[in-house]
DNA sequence: CAAGCGTGGCC
DNA sequence: TGGCCAAGCTT
């Protein structure tokens, strides 16, 4: 839920999820569908889909225990980099860097003088994550360093006055040089806010929806058909023989 | 490796 | 107001 969504906004989905799925076991029960809906307007439902996925995977491959290897958590669906190292480091306390959007700013701004890390994560940066990590108390030290990041050392307007390590901070020492800006994401009249919105629609109904409800939430008939079609390919929505719609099953 | 993938809040 | 950004992953 975290991936590429702001803390505050995944609490409360969260909270509710781990009440009505508190193991592995009890989403892997569940129809894809139920893990979609419930997923509420967090935003890239794949991740939902993909969850459900991980936890069958845990469920049928791992007698329903979270994996704490992380070579293991690595190869469940929706477990990149990021997260098979938070996970191993900060539930099983492994020593292993944890590259977020976080640590990648504090990093890049105490140690290599930029505002802002490269768009793709790079060998260099993985390789300073490495170097700095303690051999103990790897955990403490990467959750210090996320929260620094999102906390203080934010992407605009950083509390410097109130940053630990302020001292040291090379990006500050050499008088805080604007960073490249980086090239924004459009939103307004593309596939994914169309897929969105037909998404939406299914959402709210909880059984088969007739095309004509689809079709009244998207104007550009071309489009609409490509994003309906988008969704079905990626296994968000299901088409039944009468030709309705509804969340898979 | 670049592209594609949602949504909402903030300045 | 609109661009930017948010605990990334997959193809």
């Amino acid at each position: 839920m975290l991936q590429q969504t702001p803390v505050v906004r995944v609490l409360p989905v969260w909270q509710q999820w781990m009440e009505r799925w508190p193991t592995p076991a009890h989403l892997a029960a569940e129809p894809p569908g139920e893990a979609v809906r419930h997923w509420g307007r967090l935003g890239y439902p794949r991740r939902a889909l993909r969850l459900h996925a991980c936890a069958r995977a845990i469920t049928a491959e791992h007698d329903g225990e979270v994996p704490a290897d992380h070579a293991t958590l690595l190869a469940l669906p929706g477990i990149g980099e990021y997260t098979a190292a938070a996970v191993a480091s900060f539930a099983f306390g492994g020593t292993h860097p944890v590259l977020d959007t976080n640590v990648r700013r504090v990093l890049g701004r105490a140690v290599r003088g930029e505002e802002y890390p490269p768009n793709a994560t790079t060998a260099a940066e993985r390789r300073l994550a490495q170097e700095l990590l303690p051999a103990v108390g790897a955990p403490v030290w990467g959750v210090a360093v996320m929260e620094l990041g999102a906390l203080v050392c934010t992407a605009r307007g950083p509390q410097c006055g109130q940053c630990p390590v302020q001292e040291q901070c090379a990006w500050r020492l050499a008088g805080k040089p604007p960073g490249v800006a980086r090239r924004g994401q459009t939103y307004d009249g593309t596939d994914r806010q169309c897929r969105g919105r037909l998404l939406a629609v299914l959402r709210a109904a909880h059984g088969p929806v007739p095309k004509t409800a689809l079709d009244v939430v998207w104007d550009e008939p071309v489009q609409r058909e490509r994003a309906l079609d988008g969704l079905v390919a990626d296994g968000l929505a299901e088409v039944l023989d009468d030709g309705t719609y509804r969340l898979p099953i």
